[in-house]
DNA sequence: CAGGTTGATGTAACTAGTTACATGTGTCAA
DNA sequence: TTGACACATGTAACTAGTTACATCAACCTG
């Protein structure tokens, strides 16, 4: 009833219609107002409000090629290794200008190559990845459209894709190092399904290549605190009890320890207890975790700097590795008790 | 050196011209492929593989009106709280053929005015933002675009924009309640900052509100496990020690947990602890977390589904108000010990 | 006062798709 | 045999911006 203008969005030729100007200053008025004399400027801008003019973000990327948003594609968010991961992502893409999709795959390589499909279908201009190793549709998608793609939480000098990550085998290898050094022998493993998750394969193997004389047993759970929890009945079922258990991420070792708590086994009297991540959770528990540090939110910021690079000036970046250090707590101790 | 094709991306001309078919017919085969006869179909599919077109989404999002995609932002990611919100809205936001841009604003208004800011100029079809009071350049951007926007994690009927949240006044004092009738008198409010955050604010004032004779003290912290693990020491400083420690949020409470744990105050024996949230991780603790089940994940698939409507069909949703319940377990009890 | 420069603005051609409408061919029934 | 219709395809006009180039007036310099 209002008579004249609604229906829908004012577009750019509506706007110069009503200030009766050319397209090209009310472009000027947005992109370069300098260029526009004042009093031309404000009666362009008096029109751009009262027709409640929002310019089109989709018409303006067609035209500088450029949606300034990327996507990421990482497992999960509730474990918070990933979720610290996406801040310093968020964080240091947006410096650049640079918005950020999230996706979680459920480390399912066919939701992978689904969700990276889709975000390549409203625009993204680059991806980051978790892993080396995902489902052939998906690699086939990166090289048919030859988006700029970087693996993460991954070292891998010989892959195709740009590697920016950690040595998971070294660092499995740190952790169970200092469980040898500190007497333990008999020395419980704990991981997540392994199945399509390179990571967690490469610390096993790294374990296995590592030979310290040590009798380890392998218990795999659901990467959470329950799974890290409800481990510990398994472990201390049958099985000769462990001098010290190794949990290949922290989310799983803070789950154990509550299960340890729950049934009245300390740490690190009773059995040494560690894990890999470096959680902030770690440092504040009681008693506080002894890890292997994971730089997650250096690994954000670098591999957001070298996809920013990427989209913004055509310059694949070169994997990088990131240093993965043990970080001594109170969680584990020497052996104590006599075999 | 190649001689032919490279320079850039292809587009539906140069695949037209190559297939000696028209640009119509290029279309075709993309959206409505049975349209198009299959030899001329292959014709055209050959085309697009040797000149690796990708088709532009910004040319489409031009001709939809639809980018497919909205924002969404949170304070931070760090809060076990916010990764579980944003998971549940970008699953069901999937399932809408949305996906979610994430954007962290500290709390600080002005970042939050910002980003969205910039989620608008990248094409944001819509908004889901956290509580709802925010800077006056922030209504005035949304009053401005018109986006459709929904805040969260706080219910408000008389909201300009719809919310679709709980009461958190209500969550606070179910909580209290809970405290005072299992005979607690002095109790410790340990809570995060209140300027800006009026989720916090609401809590408080809805403690205030709640005439049930009991001492309160209050106690600000840092939202963190750190925070919580550091305000225990405060709490047993020099003021009388509190029956039971009530913290406006989980994470806080389970930091508290271990800054007890590490004094050697046992809960619920020496003092009764409580949070409010409810994260899977206040379950798994020892003794695990009374708290208040705020329903998050609900929250995250019902703002997901009504923003979907909304950007899809113009339907804008009312506010809705998810219920808060009170969680009994082990880290409350009776009062014990005789005044 | 002519000629050059600067500043402000307009025209129209781009960017890369979608789609309404027109056209042409082939099949089938009357 | 011809009209009716389906089917396949093409033409050109859309979508909403940016921008190279042209134009014109005003000012300054020689």
């Amino acid at each position: 009833m209002a008579g004249t203008q609604d229906k829908k969005r004012a577009n750019l030729r509506d706007v110069a219609k009503a200030a009766e100007v050319s397209v090209a200053t009310v472009s000027r008025v947005l992109n370069a107002p300098d260029a526009v004399s004042p009093k031309t400027r404000e009666r362009v801008e008096a029109a751009i409000r009262t027709l409640r003019f929002v310019p089109s973000a989709a018409a303006r990327a067609i035209n500088s090629g450029r949606t300034r948003f990327v996507g990421a594609l990482v497992p999960t968010l509730d474990n918070a290794i990933f979720a610290r991961f996406l801040a310093a992502l968020e964080k240091t893409l947006g410096a650049h200008q640079l918005s950020l999709v999230v996706a979680t795959t459920e480390t399912d390589p066919g939701i992978e190559a689904t969700k990276a499909k889709g975000l390549i279908d409203i625009g993204a201009e680059g991806l980051i990845v978790t892993g080396v190793s995902h489902s052939a549709e998906f690699h086939a998608l990166i090289e048919r459209t030859m988006l700029p793609t970087i693996s993460t939480s991954y070292y891998d000098a010989a892959s195709q894709m740009p590697t920016i990550g950690y040595d998971n085998a070294a660092a499995a290898q740190i952790a169970l190092t200092h469980l040898a050094e500190l007497g333990h022998r008999r020395i419980a493993v704990v991981h997540g399904p392994a199945r399509g998750n390179d990571r967690t394969q490469a610390r096993l193997s790294g374990l296995r290549a590592l030979d310290l004389g040590l009798e380890l047993s392998r218990f795999e759970t659901e990467i959470s605190l329950r799974g890290g929890s409800a481990v510990v009945e398994d472990i201390f079922a049958d099985n000769p009890r462990p001098d010290a258990i190794l949990c290949l991420s922290d989310v799983v070792a803070l789950g154990a320890l509550f299960g340890l708590q729950g049934r009245g086994i300390a740490a690190p009297n009773d059995v040494s207890l560690m894990g890999i991540d470096d959680l902030p959770s770690s440092a504040v528990a009681v008693p506080a975790l002894t890890t292997v540090h994971l730089p997650v939110t250096r690994m954000g910021k670098r591999a957001a700097e070298a996809l920013a690079r990427w989209v913004a000036h055509q310059e694949a970046p070169g994997s990088e590795r990131l240093p993965a250090s043990l970080v001594k707590r109170a969680s584990t101790a020497k052996r104590m008790a006599p075999r």
